[in-house]
DNA sequence: TAGATGACTCACA
DNA sequence: ATGTGAGCCATCT
């Protein structure tokens, strides 16, 4: 199902980066998925499994929505992976995850 | 089965 | 720089 293929992109995703939702859409085949794959991950019920906060939108800034403690546990979260969160936002051009580079 | 919703993204005013 | 509109898709009711 598409709510897997998502969830194991995101579980691929390296301690210390973030992935947005284009770039997982992108990943699973199409970038014009992003809707799907927040709304996915909005209903994921393995987001005890799955580091979703590690997703954020194509700016960099976190859910507002986010399924657990709200944006502040997320970036929170984000924080002990080591990313710096300002504003509730992070800065995808150091932060952001290359699916090529593989880690 | 069909209709509505949403943690999206891009473009234009 | 912020606000609104349109396009796309999967999941939910």
């Amino acid at each position: 199902m598409f709510r897997e293929e998502v969830y194991a992109i995101v579980k691929r995703i390296p301690r210390g980066k973030v992935a947005t939702y284009g770039q997982i859409a992108a990943l699973t085949g199409d970038r014009l998925r992003a809707r799907a794959v927040g709304n996915t991950l909005h209903r994921n019920t393995e987001q005890f499994a799955v580091p979703c906060y590690r997703v954020v939108n194509a700016r960099g800034e976190l859910s507002a929505a986010y399924g657990f403690g709200g944006r502040e546990e997320q970036a929170l979260l984000l924080r002990l992976d080591g990313i710096e969160v300002e504003n509730g936002a992070v800065d995808l051009e150091r932060y952001g995850w290359n699916p090529n580079e593989c880690e």
